[in-house]
DNA sequence: TCTGGGGTCCTACAGCCA
DNA sequence: TCTGTGGCTGTAGGACCC
């Protein structure tokens, strides 16, 4: 979806239509936060996803700065994912904006079933989405990012060198800063930069897994299916204090009440976890985490407590905390 | 100066055990 | 009985995604 969490900002309040609209935290550029979604004409301010709420109030004084409104998010999340399964059965929903359908059983030319969807959704929601029409999720994923907002872009395998080569290895999914970065430094910049390297050579920089990864990748090579059911891994919670703390009092008062929403959770799900993890980021950004595995799983709100403290025991609390999370990991089914 | 929250997957390493 | 090897599990950290 094209700037979906603004597009749903705009649709239900129209009057914020062709302004500035940054939507993150609780919608106060003043506090702790970081943008979630910027409308596109927020965007030619320079302030895109994961920039501090205080940089782009920097950049752009006068935007309009909203909370983050999920479940709004969500009901329109649930009428686009509807009918995308109109469409076709094998829908992997990647997030809330997001899904690959496969339709290659589907007996009419790909775009004109793009185009029946785009129409679909248009009609139910009111809103755009851009679309990548490939043989593969990792091409598709690409093509989709192309033409944006409202468009439709399609790869096919004998337009890989023309279309994939001359890319940033940046546009990759699963090429980060840090391996951009890594890249660079070899020379590599590009995807065909990439696909010119030997697979020998990734692997021994970066490791057998990711450098096969790599190697596949930059020939466009994906044989990943659609993943149309998982289970979830874990279930978390944490946050960021608006001030660092020392008090010991808030920060554990603050776990007991991450704990509580975390066992909700596992409740609300039929879930029970083995192995309890608490993370702490002090005052200068180190981040650790400590934990520990259960010797069968549960999902008594007391004993994941108690193994949470034990693990929040265990760290040195010699600086200001800054976050503190708690995750329960190791899931299982309730019997 | 600033750097959220909810996740997944991978790697390294240590300890245990066959 | 000692030693090496390899698998498995638990722990910690890091990269990445939306």
């Amino acid at each position: 979806m094209d700037a979906f969490y603004a597009a749903v900002e705009m649709k239900q309040n129209p009057s914020l239509m062709g302004k500035p609209v940054v939507i993150g935290g609780r919608g106060d550029p003043t506090r702790r936060g970081v943008v979630s979604t910027a409308s596109y004409e927020a965007r030619t301010y320079g302030i895109h996803s994961a920039m501090p709420l205080r940089t782009a109030h920097r950049l752009c004084p006068h935007a309009v700065f909203l909370p983050v409104n999920m479940e709004a998010y969500m009901r329109e999340s649930r009428k686009v994912m509807d009918v995308l399964k109109e469409i076709s059965p094998v829908v992997e929903q990647v997030s809330i904006d997001e899904a690959f359908v496969d339709i290659s059983d589907i007996p009419m030319v790909p775009e004109d079933v793009v185009k029946t969807a785009k129409k679909r959704i248009g009609e139910e929601t009111g809103l755009t989405c851009s679309v990548g029409i490939a043989p593969n999720k990792l091409l598709a994923k690409i093509a989709s990012d192309m033409r944006k907002p409202d468009g439709i872009t399609m790869i096919s395998d004998d337009a890989i060198e023309r279309v994939l080569w001359p890319l940033a290895v940046r546009k990759l999914w699963g090429i980060g800063p840090k391996t951009e970065k890594a890249l660079t430094m070899i020379g590599i910049t590009t995807i065909g930069d990439l696909a010119a390297a030997p697979l020998e050579e990734l692997t021994e920089r970066f490791g057998l897994s990711y450098g096969t990864y790599l190697y596949e990748a930059s020939q466009g090579i994906d044989h990943n299916p659609l993943i149309t059911h998982w289970e979830p891994k874990s279930m978390s919670r944490e946050v960021t204090f608006q001030r660092d703390v020392s008090n010991w009092q808030t920060i554990a008062k603050t776990l007991a009440g991450l704990t509580k929403d975390v066992v909700a959770e596992l409740h609300a799900n039929g879930y029970e976890a083995r192995t309890v993890t608490v993370k702490i980021r002090f005052e200068d950004f180190e981040t650790l985490t400590r934990s520990q595995t259960l010797s069968a799983s549960t999902d008594t709100e007391e004993e994941i407590r108690k193994t949470a403290f034990g693990c929040l025991g265990r760290v040195a609390l010699t600086k200001k905390v800054r976050l503190i999370g708690m995750r329960a990991g190791n899931l299982s089914c309730r019997k």
